[in-house]
DNA sequence: TCAGCCTCATCAGGAATTGTGATTGACCTG
DNA sequence: CAGGTCAATCACAATTCCTGATGAGGCTGA
């Protein structure tokens, strides 16, 4: 039994005639006549009366001629969700995050994706720049943020921005910090992260020249705790500049007005996985959405 | 597309495997891959991810996987009521009857029919003998029961058994009816019937040799209506014996001993219906509700 | 009553689809 | 890098499917 049999089936049924019923289907009267007889047999009844007027349900075609209609319109309804699925990128999308979501751009992120490409499902999971690279290798993330230089050549990196840092003391210190030099602060205790951590490596260029280096306070992982614990009066600590303005903002913290370096915010793929449309379609959102130029191969100095 | 496509399409999603899917199917790998391809091509998207490890189903080809499961669903549904239905006999009967249910023995022949051809949609339409066998003729009806003779060639008769009538009066005549003798009796009101009520005929021929003709009374077109005026003592009829012996029973009425006529019950369908299994079956049934024997036309003195 | 017209069924032959076995190229594994 | 596994491809065979002509049976109107 074949869908073709059923779709002669109706037109049979519907024409109440083998000849009218060709016609409709573009085909022969012989054709039409051959497969309802092979429909026939299949099914171990008859279909249809034949008379010299043409052709009439029998009252189990009756019956079966829905069920026919039905098995013919849910095959139709396959081909219609074909139709629209046509073109889409499609897949879910797992993205780990290195940083809060406004910083980040999260929430524009998704907007744009899901405007654009319906069918992606987007996931984020928190994490921290030196555990994304290695996921992301792995392959347990599909895509993810992180700080730093990252020199892995099966990965495809996308920089966003160069991200200032600053050192942010609580309110309460803000006289001993406001006109400190380097050596002032190396002497307030810090709050350490990990080594793994980006921000760490970039604290050590920061006191490298200077040969001081400051005392440990509290030893913490995300960048919720540094800022509770800066609030807490427990230590210093870098910090993003926008983080930074929005603590004197929100007063709970100051700014030291020394140099502080600077880090680069990125966003990494797996190389084999570029040719992807789900891939491309992230990248290009992000690109948008953080108005990254297009950067060709081609382009030499 | 057609429905083995769906089923290599399925087959071939579960199995994650070109070549296990043809052994499951009892057919090439070749053959498979060229009807993947082909149904791919026709949906306009990849339905797999071809790996060296075998075939993976893309993102919309999960999605098409479930409605093709559908269809293919639907599609045996319909395989097995048509198994269900074979050899089953279907269709309506419309019968008419020109006498009570219970005396034509229509409960058990609608129990029985509906037990061995549960297809079988019957309907009942009372009526009169007169009626059922012009609209029998003129298909209005399939059936339909009679009383009396019937000589048309185009339909084909069964005769159930020989009514025997009896005159019944009402009880209050008792004594006048009781050893009256056909003079008595043609001098009491009849309520009288259609003359192409075939009992109109009895009558006829219950006074034919005595010369004596009965005065009319009432005129009445069924049953029932005979019943209730020989209640309301406007008269004296013809009725069949076991109605009449259920008039004495019931206490409203009388029987006249004297000589009645009798009168064969037959049912009729066209012959040219006969070989119509519905008719087969309905003819079948009736004969063994009534016990009718099965006639062979070899049947010889 | 009978010719004309209509219906569907059947047939032989050709077209199109489908399946087969052998082979190739890509990829993974040890 | 050799051996194994996978899907894709090719030429050819088998099968299915369609076509156009013809036939049988029934209805209709003269």
């Amino acid at each position: 039994m074949e869908l073709n049999q059923l779709k002669i089936f109706v037109a049979v049924a519907e024409e109440k005639h083998l000849t009218r019923a060709a016609e409709r289907l573009f085909t022969s009267q012989p054709a039409v006549s051959a497969q309802i007889k092979s429909l026939e047999e299949q099914l171990g009844l008859p279909l249809f009366e034949r008379t010299p007027k043409g052709m009439t349900l029998t009252p189990a075609g009756e019956q079966l001629l829905r069920q026919a209609e039905a098995t013919l319109s849910s095959a139709a309804q396959l081909l219609n969700t074909a139709k629209n699925l046509q073109g889409q990128v499609m897949g879910s999308l797992l993205i780990g995050t290195n940083s809060d979501a406004d910083f980040l751009r999260l929430p524009q992120l998704s907007k744009r994706l899901s405007e654009r490409h319906p069918q992606i499902e987007v996931s984020m999971t928190q994490s921290m720049s030196a555990l994304i690279v290695p996921d992301i290798r792995k392959g347990k993330l599909d895509s993810g943020f992180f700080f730093g230089p990252c020199t892995y050549a099966d990965l495809h990196k996308v920089e966003l921005e160069q991200t200032q840092t600053a050192i942010v003391a609580p309110i309460a210190w803000k006289e001993k910090i406001e006109h400190a030099d380097i050596e002032a602060i190396s002497q307030l205790p810090w709050v350490y992260t990990t080594e793994s951590c980006p921000f760490f490596a970039l604290k050590e260029t920061l006191f490298e020249n200077s040969g001081f280096h400051p005392k440990k306070s509290v030893f913490v992982d995300t960048e919720d705790n540094i800022r509770a614990f800066i609030k807490a009066e427990a230590g210093i600590s870098l910090l993003r500049e926008d983080d930074a303005d929005k603590a004197e903002k929100e007063g709970w913290g100051c700014r030291w007005h020394g140099k502080t370096p600077s880090c680069s915010l990125s966003v990494a793929v797996r190389v084999n996985r570029l040719q992807e449309p789900l891939m491309q379609a992230w990248i290009s959102t992000l690109k948008e959405v953080w108005e990254v130029a297009e950067q060709s191969q081609q382009q030499v100095i």
